[in-house]
DNA sequence: GTCTATAATTAGATAGAC
DNA sequence: GTCTATCTAATTATAGAC
């Protein structure tokens, strides 16, 4: 009880064991909001009820904070879409590919719907060259890019997938996959629905799978 | 020649009559590349050989100019599409509806490639609420959502579009259209190609005139 | 209307007590 | 490892000479 008891109220002295995966977190949010230069360390630092020179005592700088929330979101990706690397779809016939893409797909909408961080970012970076899009580009982006091109230009080949661009095609996938989540504070104002409701992310999956690959109905299921 | 001649090499006392026009569209480049937050006013004065107070003479302050940026950028996409409304539609058999509507995409893909930073921003202020969303949501985008709409609606029911929720559709559709020209700067260090080129354009366009209108091509033709 | 100088605030990073 | 205090640099906005 000493004189400046309550200059701030919330904070006491403490250590949290979790303390790097909670400035972590807070992080993803900060960033995907606001963007890295919009970003600022005392307020993911306050987010979390923590001081701003934490942040430089868990991590290097701002900007090797933002490399391991980015590498921590890609990692989630990964481990979600495990099952669409060439390595596990080698061998199976286009109409079980067909159902491993869609599914890849549904899960690809739910990960951007409960991860917006990731796309945030994603965005966020892509509109301006820098080295930390160089870095990400070719670190995170550009391997999911290759994984899933050969799987799609199978079922392209196959008449299952629409016949688009494959880099097109990436494109408007991930656009129509990520944006009701990345503006989900958009979508609330504009429509009064919640995006991340799991009747939005359902219908937003089938509507995907239906306009991407329209001619899975049809193909022979076995 | 005074001695700080060479302070400031390039720039010299003059008086710019287009002034306002040429800070407006600096100003539009860098929020579209950096967001509201990250944009500096110093930066969008360099940017254009201009001098940082000239914003705040020119305009109230860097609220103010965001706001008219906005106002200029949705002032271009109104001309573009003005074909499309609600008034212009009234009366046209479904079929030629179709083919307005997939006009109106296709130079909407134009508009996204043409004028990027109109994109980029609404993603950029989409990522979190503020009062420029709810300002630019209610004045700019709840028209324009709203303007679309029964015309979707009626090529739903004739089986021309496809058969997707119309809030849903609207983020699909945005985000299809508008991502690689939003994020060009990854677009070009992940696939090698320019997205700005016309046929880039022309396949993203007839790609997704494809895919949101399915119908489009078994539509009988008047 | 342009430009320099500067006020007031905030940023990321660091030093050092605890 | 936490926290306060502070350094340097950058920010938006304003005052006033030209």
């Amino acid at each position: 009880m000493q004189g400046m008891a309550d200059r701030n109220p919330v904070r006491q002295r403490r250590a949290r064991p979790d303390i790097r995966e909670v400035l972590l977190e807070s992080a993803l949010v900060e960033f995907g909001a606001k963007g890295f230069d919009g970003a600022s360390t005392r307020s993911i630092a306050r987010r979390v009820e923590a001081h701003q020179p934490q942040l430089n005592y868990h991590f290097e700088s701002k900007a090797a904070l933002w490399t391991a929330a980015v590498d921590y979101l890609f990692g989630l990706l990964g481990e979600e879409l495990a099952d669409v690397l060439p390595t596990e779809i080698a061998g199976l016939d286009v109409s079980q590919l067909a159902t491993i893409f869609a599914g890849g797909l549904r899960r690809f909408v739910g990960f951007a719907a409960k991860h917006p961080e990731l796309n945030q970012i994603m965005v966020h970076e892509g509109t301006a060259a820098s080295d930390r899009l160089e870095w990400m580009t070719a670190t995170h982006v550009k391997p999911f890019f290759e994984a899933i091109k050969p799987g799609w230009l199978l079922l392209r080949s196959a008449g299952i997938a629409a016949p688009i661009d494959f880099e097109i095609l990436y494109y408007v996938l991930i656009g129509a996959a990520s944006l009701p989540y990345v503006n989900a504070p958009e979508v609330r104002l504009l429509t009064g629905r919640d995006p991340k409701h799991p009747d939005w992310i359902k219908a937003h999956g089938d509507a995907l799978v239906a306009i991407l690959l329209p001619g899975l109905a049809a193909a022979p299921s076995g």
